[in-house]
RNA sequence: GGGCUUGUAGCUCAGGGGAUAGAGCAACCGCCUUCUAAGCGGUUGGUCGCAGGUUCGAAUCCUGCCAAGCCCGCCA
């Protein structure tokens, strides 16, 4: 009920298969297998609501031309059903559909009933999705990167909930292994250098402002009470209060980016628990395992990757992909359904062998998506801003949010696909213009909300639909804003079953611009009562519309601007 | 050397077997006594990187080449 336009195309679909079926049955079409066939919206209005191929991809089977197929076809289709009014061959051998204009009304009742949850569909009939982003070091400040897994995570996470998904979103923290050991050889050598004591800095360490920041808090907290420890244990404890700053830090900023996490999920804790242990002896029970060198390994080489991995280093230690095996079971074993992992192109890499690690595990690789995402160029006044996060010289997401704010940063990560390469105008999206699509959306928002408030003021409420005769709605540009508020529901179900956000943020950027087109050439608050009511209602659904997509983009949705 | 991603209008990017290839910005011309001009209408602008191939039909699929970014560690 809630996909009206998918209810129409599969009746209309419905109507092709039997007459295709009939005209065979009468002898006038030959053929063995019914061909995938598509039915989609023509480029062009003049080719009709709908249009299907079928006849072109007949043309084999049926050994006829196209046309002559269709001519079956046609003939046999019957008018008046499915909304049908009027079919036309044209082309190669296209069918076009040309429906009752009435057929459109029926979308603005279903999308003001039910409102919050217009565009919501059970396509994901409720399966467990998991989407885990970001996951960043916390040994320090997020990035423009992370800024980029963030806003594509939670809009993907908001699009799989919009379409009957179970969804959790989870922050993996990578708190073990090599790059923890050197957060604690920075912060130590940071502690002894403010307390005065001439101490080099570590070659690999973390020269970011930010960790001499914490240290002047463990200083104010602690003062010198680290100074005589062995060495060991200074460090632990510098770890301890400085991986807590930085883990209350990074969800605070994410926060303020309108990102919330339901899990966040400690690396250290699968080796505490033995998770990763076990994880390897169940690998090399099943053989998937040897010895070389001292260290351990793993054969992706059997799963298509083009060499070995190493899980466990000559020293003893598991690395951090042993540990990602271990992560990677415990996510199925938690019952997801799906695992979708947001990672930076710069670990492509790993995906291979990771999916194959699930397969040695036991489980299924497939349902394992890695949407990886090409990295960000920062332009600030026509040029590049590079950074080097070794240097502790980037610009990080509290720095953008600051500079450009949530709703600009975030529509401008989202409406490019994961996989361009993304150049991020500084300039640009904090302008307060034209040029910017989020004022253009937001816009068109606070427009429908001050027309509506200003009917309130004059005693004017959106009357209840049923009693409103929409088809008085016969404006090219009314239509054309009837069917873009109808497109949501499979926008929503596609980009989410595709992980493609941007194509949300495309739609919210068309409805905005059909909406405007249609406010300067129809007035909403006529003379005529019949009209302005059917106006109300349209109106009323397009800021439905516009709000829900506003919505799952993680944007405001502003009243008056 | 091998792998992944990308190459479409002056710029940033959609489209990813079908009809005349689209949007935003930039440039140019119009539209505010009327619900918000952060808006609308129009014009200009393309050898879809190059070359082959598959197909009734290729920007789209295949092969080769060229260019850009990233990766190829007992880092993550």
């Amino acid at each position: 009920m809630a996909n009206i336009i998918d209810q129409v195309k599969q009746g209309i679909i419905a109507a092709i298969n039997k007459a295709v079926e009939d005209s065979r049955a009468a002898g006038e079409l030959e053929y063995q297998e019914l061909p995938n066939f598509i039915l989609e919206v023509p480029r062009e209005k003049a080719h009709g609501d709908f249009a299907t191929n079928i006849a072109m991809l007949l043309t084999k089977q049926a050994k006829k031309p196209p046309r002559q197929i269709a001519e079956f076809i046609t003939a046999r289709l019957v008018k008046g059903t499915n909304w049908i009014a009027r079919v036309e061959i044209a082309g190669p051998g296209f069918i076009n559909f040309y429906l009752d204009p009435a057929w459109v009304y029926q979308i603005l009742p279903v999308a003001r009933e039910l409102d919050e949850q217009y565009g919501q569909s059970n396509v994901g009939q409720g399966r467990k999705v998991q989407v885990e982003f970001v996951s960043a070091n916390p040994t320090g400040l997020l990035h423009m990167g992370n800024a980029r897994g963030a806003a594509l995570g939670d809009t993907i996470a908001a699009l799989l909930g919009a379409a009957g998904f179970a969804v959790a979103r989870e922050f993996y923290i990578n708190d073990a292994g090599n790059q923890i050991e050197n957060f604690g050889k920075s912060l130590e050598a940071r502690y002894l250098q403010q307390l005065g004591m001439d101490v080099p800095f570590p070659e690999e360490g973390y020269h970011g402002q930010d960790i001499i920041e914490t240290i002047k808090n463990i200083i104010a907290k602690d003062g010198d009470k680290y100074v005589n420890m062995e060495t060991g244990l200074r460090r632990e404890m510098l770890i301890k209060f400085g991986l807590e700053e930085k883990l209350i830090a990074i969800r605070r900023v994410l926060e303020s980016f309108g990102v919330k996490y339901d899990i966040w999920f400690s690396e250290q804790s699968l080796h505490e628990s033995g998770a990763v242990e076990q994880t390897l002896s169940q690998l090399r029970d099943k053989g998937y395992i040897y010895e070389q060198e001292g260290a351990l390994w793993f054969k992706s080489s059997l799963f298509g990757d083009d060499k070995d991995e190493v899980v466990v280093r000559s020293n003893g230690t598991p690395t951090y992909f042993a540990a990602d095996i271990a992560y990677h079971k415990d996510k199925f074993d938690r019952g997801f359904d799906w695992v979708i992992n947001l990672w930076g192109a710069d670990h492509h890499g790993h995906v291979d062998r990771m999916k194959g690690a699930i397969k040695a595990a036991g489980y299924d690789p497939d349902k394992l998506d890695v949407v990886l995402m090409q990295l960000v160029r920062l332009f600030k006044g026509g040029e590049i801003v590079r950074m080097s996060k070794r240097s502790g010289e980037f610009v990080t997401l509290e720095d953008l949010i600051e500079e450009v704010g949530k709703d600009a940063a975030r529509y401008f990560f989202v409406m490019r696909s994961a996989d361009s390469h993304l150049d991020f105008d500084m300039d640009l999206a904090k302008s307060q213009s034209a040029d910017n699509p989020v004022y253009y959306i937001q816009y068109a928002h606070a427009r429908i909300c001050s027309i509506l408030r200003q009917a309130e003021e004059n005693g004017l409420k959106v009357p209840p639909v049923e009693g409103v005769k929409i088809n008085l709605l016969k404006e090219s540009a009314e239509l054309e804003l009837i069917r873009k508020i109808g497109d949501l529901p499979e926008e929503i179900a596609s980009g989410a079953i595709n992980l493609e956000p941007h194509r949300l943020a495309r739609y919210a950027h068309e409805l905005a611009g059909v909406f405007h087109s249609f406010y300067n050439s129809c007035r909403v608050m006529v003379e005529d009562a019949e009209l302005r009511d059917a106006r109300m209602v349209l109106v009323d659904a397009t800021r439905i519309a516009l709000r829900n997509s506003l919505l799952l983009l993680g944007l405001s949705t502003p009243e008056r601007m």
